[in-house]
DNA sequence: TGCTTATTGATAATCTTTCTCAATAAGAGT
DNA sequence: ACTCTTATTGAGAAAGATTATCAATAAGCA
C-alpha cells in the first residue's frame, strides 16, 4: 500500500485549482477551511509539496516572501507586481519559444528539469497609488 | 545629509563581490564577520537590500530558501541546482534576446521593470550522488 | 470486521527576514 | 579641532513561512 486517498488531499486539489491564481500555501489553508474546518496547515503544506512533486502542480519561483502554487503544469511565463505581491500569467508561449533548455544544458553542464520566466513590475492597480 | 558613507557598508558591498557566486544574506554575514567580527546580521540585510534598491546590485529570484543576492546587474540568467541549492550563471545574453518586455508589458498592464529567468536542473557534483 | 501503516492534527522547532530602540559615529557647520 | 544633528549600527525581539515530531486517526487490503 504505496499511497492512500483522502478527503484532505482531494479537498486541497480541488481548492487549488479553484483558487486558480497562484495562491500561497496559507491562501490555500485558509479556503480548504471552509469546507474541512479541522485542516491542519502541516497538510496543507504536504499536499501541496505532494502535488508539486508528482507533477500535478508546480511552484511559481518568485521573489521573497511566501512560496505561491500554481494547478498548472504546462510553461508559461508570470508577472509579478512588487509594489502588492500579486503573480499573474503573461499571454502564453509568448516567450517559451525563446528559451532553449538544451543550449543552457550545454552551457551550464546541468541536466535541466525546467526553467520559470518571471517579469516583475508594478500591477495597473498600484501604479495608480 | 541623506546618507552616510560607513565602514560597514563598504565592506559587505566588497564582500558581496568577492563571494561573486549568489551568496545568500547568510553567507554575506558570515563573510563580513571575517573582517568586522561586531557587525550584526540586520546591518547586513539592511546594506543589501539597499544596494538592490539603487540598482549596485540585484536579488536572484530563485525558489524556496534564503534569498540570493547577485553583485552584477546587467541582464543574464541563472541555473538553480533543485538538490543542492546551488546558483550559477548560465551563459550571458543567451536567452535574454528571446524575452521582449514591451511584449510582456502589453500582454498584461504591468509596467515592466526587470524580469529574471531561471533554470532548475540538477548540477554535476549532484548528478552522480 | 480486523490489521497494518499511511496520513493527519496540533504544536514545537527551524529558518529567514524585519522591526525596535538605545548607543554610536559620519559629516556639515562653526 | 570641536559641536551638533541625525543617519546608521548592534543586539535582540518579533514576525512570517515552512518543516519536524509524534500520538491519534482512518484507508484499504486480507
Amino acid at each position: 500500500m504505496a499511497s492512500r486517498n483522502t478527503v484532505q488531499q482531494r479537498i486541497i486539489a480541488e481548492q487549488l485549482q479553484q483558487l486558480g491564481s497562484h495562491p500561497t500555501a496559507d491562501d490555500v489553508y485558509r479556503a480548504v477551511r471552509q469546507q474541512l474546518p479541522s485542516v491542519s496547515k502541516a497538510t496543507v503544506y504536504r499536499t501541496l509539496n505532494k502535488l508539486v512533486a508528482v507533477g500535478e502542480a508546480t511552484c511559481v519561483v518568485a521573489g521573497t516572501g511566501a512560496e505561491r502554487f500554481d494547478y498548472r503544469t504546462d510553461e508559461h511565463s508570470h508577472v509579478m507586481c512588487i509594489k502588492c505581491g500579486k503573480v499573474e500569467d503573461v499571454c502564453d508561449g509568448m516567450f517559451e519559444d525563446g528559451v532553449d533548455r538544451d543550449a543552457a544544458a550545454k552551457a551550464c553542464g546541468y541536466e535541466i528539469i525546467g526553467h520559470d520566466l518571471v517579469f516583475e513590475g508594478i500591477c495597473p492597480a498600484c501604479q495608480q497609488a
